[in-house]
DNA sequence: CAGGAATTCTATAAATCTATAGAATTCTGG
DNA sequence: CCAGAATTCTATAGATTTATAGAATTCCTG
């Protein structure tokens, strides 16, 4: 093993910029399709240096996919802590959904397509954090029925997954389409959820 | 190039074997992690003898794609074609897709995760399926305002696109779980699509 | 069962790619 | 500016992988 002082600011500057560049070279390639010389080159050293900062490809997918769920699942616990009234969380979720698309979307598209190709062990941690963004989604959502603001018929596991899915498919509208406004989408987002798309009051309950 | 009769049924037998056989390790280690010599193995022959089925291992991912995209588009038309409300047609897509889950999930899935990393020239057939999918489901939308069934401030490009991320994000629930009623998700998706999870009626419109 | 067509096998070249070891260079504090 | 620490480079072992060529086998038809 190399000396290496990870506690320097220098040496963790290049560590996230080595995160940021394998970010872009996995979303763009994906991970197997993506070698240790296509990183090095983006971050601009040579292919054997970036051990330096990785001790293997692998853990370099998982800190890229930490990296993009993190803020993310933060911005969550901070949005289910405020005492907002349902429909203002849900906009919120679904906008720090939506946004993750325009602003870090690379690592986070990262998590999404490739963290199957990590080892059972690797994906412990992911999937923590990933169960926990669900889980307080779940909660928000039972929340949301005590409030009287969701009908008690809704299974609030299958809605979780529902908005996730619906983000993650609206996620390829942004991505695809670069002047998308949107907060304009996730206002779109939010009131589909809440109202659906028929004109007329649903059937009573 | 071998001697080879492809309007022979025994060579159209092995050759769907071999689509099959691609998709499956395809959807486990995805494209640049499977190797032809796996694919080879789960058909039983050996990693030279594909070729004779497949001219480029980007070529059996093409296949592969198209194959899991096909009957899922052309029940689209199907639905699309039918005289049914919108309400009926909705669950129908719906249906139609959460179901794709739990038949074919394996070349469908590749066709999700893996389909970017053909080349431009491959994925343009793809993109074409897909797009004219879409557009049936945003034309069936526009015929549902018309019906009076959805309201004229829907957009239909964006929901188009909800529908199909919903429908792919409850996809991952329907692979993690083997015993979860199929359609009875399709019913609760369509529901909460057309009415959405607020108790009350919608404000007018 | 003979002979040609179809299918599969063996063997291999040529091009990867990961990870390591040790040399060379750059940085930093005194 | 010197000395040691930190960072990067060069070079390479060792393992894989795709795709091809030609030999061997199996299948089918007459």
């Amino acid at each position: 093993m190399k000396p290496k002082n990870t506690d320097n600011p220098r040496y963790q500057a290049q560590h996230q910029a080595a995160i940021r560049a394998a970010a872009s070279v996995f979303s763009e390639k994906g991970f197997h399709g993506a070698s240790t010389g296509d990183i090095a080159e983006r971050l601009g050293i040579k292919q054997g240096s970036l051990y330096y900062y990785f001790d293997s490809k692998e853990e370099a997918l998982e800190e890229v996919c930490l990296f993009g769920l993190r803020q993310y699942v933060e911005n969550m616990d901070a949005i289910a802590a405020s005492g907002e009234p349902f429909e203002a969380r849900l906009l919120a979720v679904v906008s720090n959904h939506l946004g993750r698309y325009r602003e870090k979307n690379e690592a986070l598209k990262v998590h999404n397509d490739e963290r199957l190709y990590l080892p059972r062990t690797r994906r412990r941690r992911l999937k923590a954090l990933g169960s926990h963004y669900r889980e307080q989604l779940e909660a928000m959502i039972e929340a949301g029925k005590a409030e009287g603001a969701v009908r008690a018929a809704i299974d609030s596991h299958f809605m979780a997954q529902s908005v996730i899915g619906m983000c993650n498919g609206l996620g390829e509208l942004i991505v695809r389409d670069p002047d998308i406004d949107v907060f304009a989408l996730a206002r779109k987002t939010t009131d589909l959820l809440l109202h659906g798309v028929v004109p007329t009051p649903p059937k009573g309950e």
